[in-house]
DNA sequence: AGCATTTACTTGGCCGGACACATAACTTGG
DNA sequence: CCAAGTTATGTGTCCGGCCAAGTAAATGCT
């Protein structure tokens, strides 16, 4: 038994009821990374790699800070699924030229096969939840989203920014 | 160097532009969830743990199976999470009366005192989603959130029926 | 040039989360 | 009542993801 055994689903929870936006994110997500799960394992692929080739098929040679900057990610998590796609004979890593600290990431021939598939499968998760919205309700959650993120990424930086600067609060 | 380093963004990544609603729900997940670790961290809670505290408040002494349903995880996920969270001491498991199998999940005063502080986040976490929307927008993006959930769910279901059950498929 | 700072990435450690497989405890058909 | 099937958890394993701390290379300031 897994995950998606959850019933048509009556969404009465009590976190629904405390935090609908918060749990509404949440369960939507779980819900999209388990289906796309599925058709990643078949590409032999664990999720998030996928995002790392999907920007790489956009432009190829970027350093670990490019991805990082794309895929939302820690420096960290980028260096470790890099260094394991390297690994997977999917891309190379090589210091950079001019700067010799920035890794440049390259797809190989491997790495490039997969485009289609994957181009696919996003494909599909995007028809999916395509298909049950008109073009202005999709227009508006992309809209909202965005602006949620943004909203939330401020949020964060000012909450951090009070924390590691506590004598500016007494002022 | 964090993540949160994601500059005001211009969101143009290959990503966006090939599947902006899920990618939208990722970045948007990804925002939500780092925001509201800050947090967790305060109360020495690790993500997730507050989901399983903030159902059990809702109604204490349900099991694994209720908890599972309620936040959208594996079995595995829910056995492990609670168990550490017996190690904190924040609840107790107990083997359910009629139903040996079924390990019934009790918040202890420990885990009790902390619902103020677990709530208050949430809370937060919420309000801070909110305040750039109106309600209309609010109630709008809850509505199509919990739908694409259903979507997503419902074809991952048939996704798996057809592979389970290939002998459908040419009929 | 020379030293402090910043930047780019790496490592270690810990938890979240999923799947596959194993086990104990109901439940059900004969 | 018993064997077969179902249900509720537990375990092992692997990757994702974060933070904190460490190293190396480039920049800046004097």
């Amino acid at each position: 038994m897994t995950v998606d055994d959850a019933e048509p689903l009556t969404r009465s929870s009590a976190l629904s009821a405390l935090a609908p936006l918060s749990f509404g994110t949440l369960t939507l997500w779980r819900a999209m990374h388990n289906f796309a799960n599925d058709k990643l394992l078949e590409l032999g692929l664990y999720p998030g790699q996928e995002l790392i080739l999907l920007q790489l098929y956009d432009s190829d040679g970027q350093t670990h800070t490019d991805l990082q900057r794309a895929v939302r990610l820690d420096h960290s998590t980028v260096s470790r699924t890099v260094r394991r796609m390297e690994q997977a004979g999917l891309l190379t890593r090589s210091p950079g030229k001019k700067d010799k600290r920035a890794m440049v990431v390259s797809l190989t021939d491997q790495g490039r096969a997969l485009q289609p598939r994957v181009v696919e499968l996003w494909s599909t998760v995007e028809a999916v939840m395509a298909e049950v919205l008109t073009n202005d309700r999709r227009a508006d959650f992309i809209e909202l989203a965005g602006r949620l993120e943004q909203t939330l990424l401020a949020a964060r930086r000012s909450q951090k920014l009070s924390n590691a600067d506590p004598a500016q609060e007494g002022i």
